[in-house]
DNA sequence: AAATAAATAATAATCATTCCTATTATTATT
DNA sequence: AATAATAATAGGAATGATTATTATTTATTT
């Protein structure tokens, strides 16, 4: 027996959405969920805190961000390709890197046969602001 | 001027707190706190969830255990060397790994001038029970 | 044994996130 | 342009993990 799903889905225009799509294209800080609300807040006054997660998480799905944890809170980042990022651990920034060395896959492969899908790294230490010279 | 603190930090036994340590080193899967607690309270069934999770911040604070954050829950881990760890997306186990390859720390000390005290990784994919054949 | 102060149990509070529902807004159809 | 269908919203309640509060208990010191 063949059963085929069609699951149609109609994805409505909104001015909520495209608000909230337009702060994370625009904010280069891995913003919180709370704070794109506080942003999308200044010309959607009546913008709810739910809308805002409802809609992080489409665009998420759709592919348009991303979703990063930093230690237990979300943050939302634009940039959807493959990258890491360096935490400070005085002032919290968190800053994009590209690594673009694929040589643990394979290596980690063939000891744990284990297949990679993706590398999430949070490389921690102090940025240049904060670095006491060495 | 020279200021010199004393913080005397009488730190007594407690019941409580053996079995929390005894439960996290006896556990291999990076129990969560609930888990913990769950199973103090087979021993100690007045035990309260708060006593858990101070005891764990205390036991993390002076270097006993660990706790890392696999997205937005905490887990509690007694390997306390520098690691990183697997996650299968299928079951969601955590396997730990050690990679000893440290060459990343100068390269993102030149490239970027930042720091480097600690890199948590968590590779993402599917382990060997879950695996499809390739 | 009595005095002390750290640790506890129980519970309230907090914070991030998700869920619920009546209402509103978008889109397709007449 | 009006109507119908239903996705999306605001607002608020609910949840789940964690932290804070406080009266009581317990380990240690005197």
């Amino acid at each position: 027996m063949i059963i085929i799903y069609f699951l149609i889905f109609a994805v409505r225009f909104s001015h909520q959405r495209e608000k909230i799509r337009e702060i994370v294209y625009n904010t280069n800080s891995h913003p919180t969920a709370d704070k794109i609300f506080l942003e999308a807040k200044k010309s959607i006054p009546k913008i709810s805190l739910g809308t805002v997660y409802r809609n992080l998480k489409q665009l998420e799905i759709s592919g348009e961000i991303k979703t990063i944890y930093d230690d237990n809170i979300a943050r939302y980042d634009w940039n959807t390709e493959p990258h890491n990022h360096l935490k400070c651990k005085n002032c919290g920034d968190l800053i994009d890197i590209v690594l673009k060395d694929k040589s643990i896959h394979p290596k980690i492969k063939k000891d744990f046969k284990f297949n990679v899908d993706k590398v999430e790294m949070f490389i921690i230490g102090t940025c240049k602001k904060h670095a006491k010279q060495t």
